[in-house]
Parts: C-alpha cells; structure tokens; sequence
DNA sequence: GCAAAAATGTTATAGAATAACATAACTTCG
DNA sequence: CGAAGTTATGTTATTCTATAACATTTTTGC
C-alpha cells in the first residue's frame, strides 16, 4: 500500500461527507430504536474518517488517543458489533477491517472494490450483478442471508499513478 | 453448525472423488514445475477430505495425529500457500478456512456458496455473474486481481431438513 | 426511587498468521 | 562423486484478530 489518496482525501469535502454520513446514522438508529451512544459514534466517525476499511486494533488506538484512558479490544468490538448490525459500516473480509456503508438505508448488499495499491474500499451496488448472483443461489435451492463480494485491484487513478 | 452431512458425505464416492483431485494436483504440480512434496500432498489430502473448509489449526491437529511429531503452525500455513498459489485450493474469507478447489484447471474465479448448517461450501462459477463483475470493475475503471464471492445462507438440503 | 435491562469496563484467553533463524533435503554442475 | 546453491522443513517466538467471563456503571420504565 503506498498513500492514502484518491477518493478518501481529494475528491469530495470530506468533513460534509461524515457529517452527511453521521445524520444518516441517527435517523438509522432512531427508527430502529437503537441507542447510538457516545462511544459508538465516536467508533463510527473514527471509521468514516477513512475510506480506507481500519482494523479493529487501529480503531482501538485511535480511541486511546482521544480518551487519555486505555481501550480494551471487546470496547470497540462491541462497538463495531453494534454498527454492523445497525448495517451502519461493513467488515471487509478480505482485509479483517471495517468501513463506512454509504448507503445504510437503503435495501444494499455487500460490495466493495479495493485498491490493493491506495487501500481505498469503493462500495458498489449492481443490479446485473445481483441478479446473476440470486439466479444462482436459486439454481442450487440455496438460500442466501448474508453475501460478501470483493474485488481486490488497482484503482483507476491508481493505473494512472502507475504505469 | 449442526451435523457435517450433504453433499460431502452422502451424495457420492469421497475416495474416489479425493483421489481424482489428487491426480489432478500432480498434474497441475507437474506443469508448473512445482514440487507437490508428501507435506503438502498429505495437506492437500486432509484438505479434500473434507467438502467443509477447515481452518488452519485444525489442519494442524490433524497433521500432528497422523505423524506423531508435533507440528507447528508454519508447516501448514507453509503448505497451505503453496497449495493456494497452484491453485489447487481455496481460502474462504469468511470462516477464516481452506477447501479444495473443485477444478484447478479451468480459469476459475472464487465463488462460493456455503451453508451456515452442515458447514458445505459448495464451489460455482456462472458465466453472467462473471459478465456482470468485469463490467462493474469496467465502470469504475477498476483493474481485478483477486476476487472473493461467498454467500452464506442455506443449501437445499438443510432448508428441506429444518422446515 | 427502584428494579430490570442495556452498555461499558476489566482481565484473561483463544484463534489466526507470520517473522526470524536453524536445519535438512534436493538439484545441478564442475 | 561432491561441494555450492537452492528449496523445503523444523523451531521458537511474537504479532494480530477476536471473544469469554465477570464486574461495574448507566439508562430505561414503572
């Protein structure tokens, strides 16, 4: 992984875009009766920070430094925990790290392409694709309940960085 | 997870279905210069013994029975990677486990579908589905180099088992 | 205010993977 | 053959990821 770049820290007002992604948050939470409590949108705006998916223990020493007191690993497991069920972020399988979801309301799956070179996390959603992937479950009499979906590559602007 | 049943143990011939893939290994092994070593041969064995991916460490164990000699992580994780790079196996993202790639030799990509049940993950390729992932990465101007599709969810067999 | 529930703190441990270095085996070429 | 180089395996220690189990605090609803 060479710098942080593209996306996460050039292309659009990033302070607007957590502050979007916080208000969201809330609403989420509010209509499914959760409590989004201070710990855990301080997870979260440390998750939405980066467009590049964190690990849990990089999370956890980002708190520590915030909060002058130590983090113990299950605060911000539990935390993450929470988020993931609220469909708030995502954990990306690949990488053992979590990252913003960008559209948490909406009815979305699991899909993120991820630049090997800048670590940038890209969620897409697809509706070709979707439907290929539901012909097949269906095609073996499967049932889905949860679908991870990642492609790991070069960004464009990292091809272009690169040649 | 309930009971290791289905497709790895009723639905056909395990012996002889390991023992193919086994041919297939040396002959995968032997095209690309590769030496298929008894470590890795019996890894690849413990492996395909098993239609549910099994984690490293129970590899281990299973290594450690089998040889009296106590095993250390490295051996199998060493193993493992070689089998990865021939393709001739899998490594499944969500469960942290390793299984048998069901055709090495074809250009493949890795998709599977694996049952939250019996623990079966069942490997498939679908030529649409694909289609529609190159395009995706095309419209983003996303260059792939690894790909990892796991849905998790139900297979026929458990569905009609647990009604 | 008080009991129940939810959230967080705390300590310890399990589980997954790799680094670093030592030894053994196999290849190859003089 | 036999020494040098390469590849594979053994060995020890450590890092990274995640959860179990129990204590304490905070919040909620009556």
């Amino acid at each position: 992984m060479i710098i942080p770049t593209s996306i996460a820290s050039q292309q659009h007002d990033h302070a607007h875009c957590v502050s979007t992604a916080m208000e969201t948050a809330k609403a989420v939470c509010a209509k499914n009766g959760a409590r989004l409590t201070p710990l855990r949108e301080q997870v979260f705006r440390l998750v939405w920070n980066s467009h590049q998916p964190l690990g849990a223990y990089a999370l956890m020493d980002m708190l520590a430094e915030q909060s002058t007191r130590k983090v113990a690993p299950p605060t911000v497991y539990r935390a993450l925990e929470f988020l993931l069920e609220q469909g708030l972020i995502h954990r990306i399988n690949m990488l053992n790290a979590f990252v913003g979801c960008t559209h948490p309301d909406a009815d979305h799956a699991n899909n993120f392409l991820i630049c090997e070179h800048c670590g940038v996390a890209i969620e897409f959603s697809a509706s070709p694709l979707q439907t290929s992937i539901n012909q097949t479950a269906s095609d073996f009499g499967f049932t889905i309940n949860a679908q991870s979906i990642e492609l790991m590559g070069s960004c464009q602007q990292c091809q272009e960085a690169q040649p």
